[in-house]
Formats: structure tokens, C-alpha cells, sequence
RNA sequence: CGCGAAGUAGAGCAGCGGUAGCUCGUCGGGCUCAUAACCCGAAGGUCAGAAGUUCGAUCCUUCUCUUCGCAACCA
């Protein structure tokens, strides 16, 4: 049995925090305050057991991070430069590239940010931006000299590449791959604080509005987090014994393997990551998550429209946890694999086991007859064995999909095995009495036991990943707690014989098409909304009611999408023309989209259009269409579309084309 | 050509040199203790595309496309 600590915490002190606290009026506490606690309630609803689940703004945090800076400052490990930094003096913050706009000097996109343009994807700095904004105040930027302590990580670089590359091959690839491409451009110094009142302060002297770098801090949590938990905290730490584990985002793959094992490096004290099994990125609906677009399934609610259903995203989120490449979470996946894999495997599979252990075996764990076990049985014993040993080893190896996998199918083959069983069939074998006759008693006396037995198994089995359905079967059985104990899985020996259970208790409920809809709706409505109130100016509270209510009771055939009003110019800068379509042929590997050709009268255009699934292709040539003709070109699946075809829906989501009510000339124009 | 990861049936994944496989879903048949599973059968893939190496390539090489992450002061 091993001693393990789940250690996780909030990270808060990001520069986004004290944006967002600005453009709030609060203070960057109340921000994280209020984030902390949402997020812990969340963690603790979907039953993810932290040990401690903590923060980096309380003081034991800041107490550690400061010494471990001091440490290495003491040893002269920091190197202290001074270099030229954009400065917003309205809101006196130094600034990031990123937090920069202006007009991109390569293709006058006027939104391009100091790193980057995102329209034509050049790198910029920002001096290259012409007009450059401060997007926290549009406050025109300014250089002003800055000193900060830097962090040698090319010191390292020789170390890493031994302790990575040559010792730390087990790696997953997309780790040890981004690993290795960092390592082989070589490491630069990198600043270890920043600018800013919020944070750890710099514990040096004249280190005035001097914090450490999140970068630095954040890791360092860990440590905290786990002495905060227990004053055995060094034992965790400090011993060769222990093996860290990282579990985390691609996106902090560089901060996990590179920074800060070279910061405990440096530091000497404490131990090395054994592991860092990052995980790619999960979408939602096709979608990117984004909190600020409200593009998210948040836990409350969840909870709240899913009573009792923990278990069910729990499982769904580990069965197509982004393991190996990003996935994408939809809610029909959410019920095809509640109802499939939960309902009518799993949970059925427990349900029927014990609805005829009640009427063949009086509500008792009937007995196992050894003289009359026959292979079927022995091969479902063994199968026992084997899936603890398997679950086990895919959990070392981080594969919990694969894991999780393990476990369904072993009540797989519980339903297989009770099929072959038959026991309600070998019950009709009565005797005078008209009772089954006593070998055909042994025959289910066996299959239950052993099924009953199996059902023991995977409430252990499934115990950490379905925690919630694990307690309730273990209710089921009127077993205590500890018969959980993982070292209890691959026993057949679980429940006594001629021990009474209970009456079955369904542990999934199916989901039907309408609780999804309601949720694929919810969560379009929220991203509506969420883009709809960012137009408007927030004094303007009357409009943003309206915006509101037309929302809540969406007209049929009406878009429920409220655009604020623009000028007669605006409008005047869409062109439009009528055209007609000529040819259209499907494009190859999409569903959604027709590429159209379109005479303009002067000009043929192909056009990309995402109707597919509206039209064939061969009954819309030669319809005259409305064709937005000045619309910057876009790439959909290689193909180039010059255009866009007007179209209405109504309020099943069909597509009409919008034309003239009487055909007019190619290229006739319209206003 | 900045670097890394990924692209295999409707979905999620295996395979990584020798006739393309698993789970779920879909369709047909059998059976029925169960929120119906289980059995039998079927449909569905030019393994992102192109070229090359090879007797033979999903697998190796090169190029192209797409998606995501990183690109050193975004975290």
C-alpha cells in the first residue's frame, strides 16, 4: 500500500487576474477569492479528492516561495539585468507584448497584438505596430527601463538533457518531444519577477513593485500546499523515496519539465518530477472551452441538471480523456455512452444479478460448490484476477482510459457469463416439490455467487473513477468502507455466504434526447449571450434587458441573436449581388459543405458553402442566389471561397436560399 | 520550409513492414432474468494527400494539407 498525497491548489497570481480585477473595480482578492471558491466547490462536487486542495495567495505559500528565492539568490544563482520595457502610465503597468494592439505593419489588420498578428499570423514585436494601444487603458505606450533577476536556465541545459532525454525516455511523446525541441534550441535566461503589486513580493531590499514571476511561484505551491496539509511535509519532499507526479495541460509542458526542475535543481533540497503525463486538450462541441465566451459546461449547473449523475461526466471525461490528441466533448457521446456503457452494461449487469439472486437464492449470497465447477466458471474467476492486474498496470502507465475500459468490459463478460449460465432457465428443472431439482440449485447457487462476487470486484474496481457508484453498490451489499481497499480487487471471497443483501438499487438512470438537446441549447444560448453583452456598452442596462428577454422566449423562425445597430456606411460597405449557380459539386470529407460556382455576369466565382446538408448538389444549379461578392476570401478545406451565399433559416434550422422574386440579370446588384 | 504533437469505419481508440482490428453506435436474425443483455450475421475505411524505398507500406523516407500546443517578458 502506498502513501500518496493529491495535492492541487488555485494559481493566483496570473496578470490576467489584475486586469480582470481592474476592468471589474474590485480588488485582484476578491477576484481570486471568488474563483477559488468556485472551482474548489466544483472539485468537491464532482468528487475529486485533493488531500488539500489549496491557493498561492495565502501566507504559508508566500512564505515558501520567498525562501526558495532567497535560497538561490544567496547563491548567487539569479543574474540581475536591466532592460527597456513598454509602460502604460495610466494605469502605471508594465506590458506585456500581448496586452499591445495596433495596426499590423504587414496587413493593416488594426487588431494585431504586440507578439503577434492573428490575421495574417506574422510575428511582431511591438515596435512594429503602428498606432500601438495599451489595451488595458489605450493609453499610447511608453519605454521605460526596468531591472529584473533572471533565472540561467542554460546552466542547466546539460543536466536536463541527461535527466530527460538519455533518463527520462518513458516519457509520453508528446512531453518528452516538446522536451527535447526546447532543449535542442538551446535555453536562454529567463526574468524570475515582473512588475506589478500583485504577487509574492521580492524578498530583497529596493525590490519595490518587484513580484515573483507566476512561473515561479506557482510550482513552488505544490511544496506549500503539502505543508500546509501535514508537518510530515519533508517527508514527501525531501526524500529520494518519493515519486512526483505531474498532472497537467500541454500547455504547461515547458513550466513542468524544464523551469522548474531546474529551479529544484538549483535549489538542491527537494525531489525531482518522476512523471509529467500531460494531457492534450478537450473541446466541447467542436469548440475551444472558453469561460470569458462562456463556451463551457460548468460544474454547478451540471450538478444541478444532473442530480446524482457525478459519476456519469466523471466517466465520460475519463473514457475520452484527450490522451493522446485533443478530443472533443459532445453531449450526444455524453448519453450514447451513459446509456450504453453505464445503463446496459454495467449497471444492468449488477441489476439482474441481484433481481435473480432475490427470486432464485431468498436475498442470500448463495454458496459455490466446488465439485461442480466447470470451466466457464474458472475462466470468469481467473478473468477477475487478470483485469486487477491489468486495471493496475494501465495506472501505472497513466493509460486511465484504457483502464477505465478494463473495467466496463469485465461486466461485460459478467453478462456474457450469466448468459451461458442461463440460471432462470436452469430454474424451470423442478422437481416434485416444485422447487429446482438439487443439481440445478447448485448450477445457480454457483452463477450467482460468482456473480455476486464480481459485483463486489467492481465496486472496487471502478472505485476511482466512479467513486459515487462504487459507495453505492458497496450500500447494495452492506459492506463498510474498506472493503474498497484496492488490495481487496481480484478476491472472489468478497461476500459471505448466506449473507443477506439488500433490494437493488438502479446506479444509472438513462438519459433521453431531450435533457440533451436542453443542454446543447443551454449551452448556445450562453455563448449568445455572453457575446451579445460584450457589444454592448455595460451603462447601457436597458438594452442589455432586452437582449436578455429575447433570449428567454426565442420567437419560432426567429434568430434570437440581437446585433447592435450599425451606420448606413457599414451596411454600404457589403456588396451585393444576384447571381446564378452553375455547378455544384460536394467537397470530399465534409459533411456541411457544397462548392459552388457562381456566374456574377462579368465574373465566374467558386464559392464554399456550408449547406450540404440541405440541398443536393445537382437541384440547385441554376437557382439564382444573393452573393455577398466583396467578402474576403477564406480556405475551407483547401478550396478558396470568393463570396458568401445569402440564406434564411427557420426555426427547424432549414435553409432557404434568399433571391429575387422574378429572375433578373447575372451581377444585377442589391441594396 | 521555426519547433513539437496529432490526422485509421458515424464516435472513441489499437496496430506501426506481410490479406485493416477493438469498443460503442447502425441494420437483420435468434434468445429473454434484466434499465434488456448475450449469441449469430451485415453494412460502413483507396489507414489526410502525393511521391519514393521495398517482392510487399497504414507502418520507413521526402514533400504537401489540416488541427492543436510552443516560439524564450502570455500564463
Amino acid at each position: 500500500k502506498r502513501d500518496v498525497k493529491f495535492i492541487g491548489g488555485s494559481d493566483e497570481h496570473g496578470v490576467p487576474i489584475t486586469i480582470r480585477a481592474m476592468k471589474e473595480g474590485i480588488s485582484p482578492q476578491q477576484v481570486v477569492d471568488k474563483f477559488h471558491a468556485l472551482i474548489k466547490e466544483s472539485m468537491e462536487q464532482m468528487g475529486i479528492s485533493f488531500d488539500i486542495y489549496s491557493r498561492t495567495s495565502n501566507t504559508v505559500h508566500h512564505e515558501t516561495a520567498s525562501a526558495f528565492f532567497t535560497k538561490l539568490y544567496d547563491q548567487g544563482l539569479f543574474e540581475e539585468k536591466e532592460t527597456e520595457q513598454y509602460y502604460d502610465e495610466t494605469t502605471r503597468t508594465f506590458l506585456a507584448d500581448r496586452y499591445i494592439t495596433g495596426t499590423c505593419p504587414v496587413c493593416a489588420n488594426p487588431n494585431a497584438y504586440g507578439d503577434q498578428c492573428e490575421k495574417c499570423g506574422s510575428s511582431l514585436s511591438p515596435e512594429q505596430l503602428i498606432n500601438p494601444r495599451s489595451t488595458l487603458s489605450d493609453a499610447v505606450p511608453v519605454k521605460k527601463k526596468t531591472t529584473h533577476w533572471y533565472f540561467p536556465l542554460q546552466n542547466y541545459e546539460v543536466w536536463l538533457k541527461e535527466w530527460i532525454i538519455d533518463g527520462h525516455k518513458e516519457w509520453k511523446n508528446n512531453v518528452y518531444g516538446q522536451c527535447k525541441s526546447w532543449l535542442d534550441s538551446g535555453l536562454q535566461s529567463r526574468a524570475m519577477t515582473r512588475d506589478s503589486n500583485w504577487g509574492i513580493k521580492v524578498p530583497l531590499k529596493d525590490a519595490e513593485g518587484k513580484v515573483l514571476y507566476v512561473w515561479f511561484d506557482a510550482p513552488i505551491g505544490y511544496i506549500s500546499a503539502t505543508k500546509e496539509l501535514t508537518a510530515h511535509w519533508a517527508d514527501y519532499w525531501c526524500k529520494d523515496s518519493t515519486k512526483l507526479v505531474h498532472f497537467i495541460g500541454k500547455d504547461n509542458i515547458v513550466f513542468h519539465c524544464i523551469i522548474f526542475p531546474a529551479m529544484l535543481k538549483a535549489h538542491g533540497g527537494f525531489v525531482l518530477p518522476d512523471n509529467v503525463p500531460a494531457n492534450e486538450f478537450l473541446n466541447i462541441e467542436g469548440e475551444k472551452v472558453s469561460t470569458s465566451r462562456n463556451w463551457a459546461v460548468w460544474v454547478n449547473e451540471y450538478i444541478k441538471d444532473f442530480p446524482g449523475c457525478e459519476d456519469v461526466l466523471r466517466y465520460v471525461l475519463c473514457a475520452n480523456a484527450p490522451e493522446t490528441k485533443d478530443n472533443d466533448f459532445t453531449w450526444k457521446d455524453f448519453q450514447d455512452r451513459n446509456n450504453s456503457e453505464l445503463v446496459s452494461i454495467f449497471g444492468n449487469f449488477v441489476n439482474r444479478s441481484w433481481v435473480l439472486m432475490h427470486k432464485l437464492c431468498n436475498g442470500k449470497v448463495p454458496r459455490l460448490h466446488e465439485d461442480i465447477l466447470d470451466d466457464t466458471d474458472k475462466t470468469l474467476i481467473e478473468e477477475i484476477g487478470k483485469t486487477k492486474e491489468k486495471v493496475e498496470s494501465l495506472l501505472e502507465e497513466f493509460k486511465f482510459r484504457d483502464a477505465l475500459f478494463e473495467v466496463i468490459d469485465l461486466s461485460r463478460k459478467g453478462n456474457k457469463y450469466m448468459q451461458e449460465k442461463e440460471p432462470w432457465i436452469v430454474a424451470k428443472t423442478t422437481g416434485d416439490d416444485g422447487r429446482p431439482i438439487t443439481v440445478a440449485q447448485k448450477s445457480i447457487d454457483n452463477c450467482l455467487h460468482l456473480c455476486l462476487q464480481l459485483t463486489a470486484n467492481l465496486a472496487i474496481l471502478i472505485n476511482p473513477f466512479l467513486p459515487v457508484t462504487a459507495k453505492k453498490m458497496l450500500g447494495m451489499m452492506k459492506l463498510v468502507d474498506r472493503v474498497l481497499d484496492w488490495e481487496n480487487a481480484g478476491r472472489i471471497k468478497l461476500l459471505s455466504v448466506g449473507y443477506s443483501l439488500r433490494e437493488p438499487q438502479l446506479l444509472f438512470r438513462k438519459i433521453d434526447d431531450t435533457e440533451i438537446t436542453a443542454q446543447v441549447e443551454k449551452l448556445k444560448a450562453g455563448l449568445i449571450m455572453a457575446t451579445t453583452q460584450n457589444r454592448i456598452a455595460p451603462s447601457n442596462e436597458q438594452q442589455q434587458q432586452q437582449v436578455v428577454a429575447a433570449i428567454a422566449e426565442p420567437l419560432p423562425g426567429t434568430t434570437t441573436e440581437v446585433k447592435p445597430v450599425i451606420s448606413f456606411e457599414d451596411f454600404a460597405k457589403i456588396q451585393l449581388k444576384v447571381g446564378t449557380i452553375t455547378a455544384a459539386e460536394k467537397v470530399e470529407k465534409a459533411d456541411k459543405l457544397l462548392k459552388l460556382q457562381v456566374d456574377l455576369g462579368t465574373e465566374q466565382r467558386i464559392i464554399v458553402s456550408g449547406i450540404a446538408q440541405h440541398f443536393d448538389p445537382l437541384s440547385i444549379v441554376g437557382k439564382q442566389v444573393t452573393v455577398v461578392t466583396n467578402l474576403a476570401p477564406r480556405k475551407m478545406r483547401g478550396i478558396e471561397s470568393n463570396g458568401m451565399i445569402l440564406m434564411a433559416e427557420d426555426a427547424d434550422g432549414k435553409l432557404k436560399f434568399v433571391n429575387p422574386d422574378e429572375k433578373v440579370g447575372n451581377g444585377s446588384g442589391v441594396s
